[in-house]
DNA sequence: GCCAACGTTGGC
DNA sequence: GCCAACGTTGGC
């Protein structure tokens, strides 16, 4: 199984969102950045856990551990004009664009950016490289690690 | 609101 | 297939 960190907007769906979904579920639609496409389409199974980043917010941070609850299927929005997300050049037939379905395994203390940052064993995240875009991105077992074993644990908050 | 970085587009 | 222009992302 593998590890991944996903982006959201909290304005667009925040954790507490999440949670209050039906099943804790949701479709993880929108993506149109190929990369982060294939690593749906391609590489994700059901299982995988998560990190849920909180971005382009006052507080950018790790907010929950999410799974991946579905297998790729064809991202509806697409195909909906009334979509910000809908894409002319997509079609039924071949749909271009390709989501999982993701379920909140839990809200965490929230690992602010700041915080990330100051761990060396983290200096290689994909997530902290400068400028970086890409709203899906793996994060290897031992990031896992340090930050579920030593950043999240309860903690009185600043 | 600014700006750097990056992906995508489209003319050639 | 190149590459300039443009749009988007996301932290600050």
């Amino acid at each position: 199984m593998r590890y991944w960190l996903m982006k959201s907007e909290p304005s667009d769906c925040s954790i507490d969102d999440l949670a209050a979904m039906p099943n804790q579920t949701v479709a993880w639609y929108g993506v149109r950045n190929y990369q982060a496409r294939n690593f749906m389409r391609d590489m994700m199974k059901v299982g995988d856990l998560a990190f849920f980043y909180h971005s382009s917010c006052p507080r950018p941070g790790i907010a929950g551990i999410v799974c991946v609850a579905s297998p790729p299927y064809p991202d509806a929005t697409q195909f909906d004009e009334k979509s910000r997300f809908f894409d002319p050049k997509s079609s039924q037939e071949e749909p271009r664009w390709h989501n999982v379905d993701v379920r909140l395994v839990e809200k965490t203390p929230f690992v602010d950016l700041a915080t990330l940052k100051e761990q060396e064993t983290l200096a290689g995240m994909r997530v902290l490289q400068k400028a970086n875009r890409l709203s899906i991105t793996p994060v290897d077992a031992e990031e896992w690690r340090t930050i579920t074993t030593r950043l999240m644990a309860p903690k009185k908050q600043p």
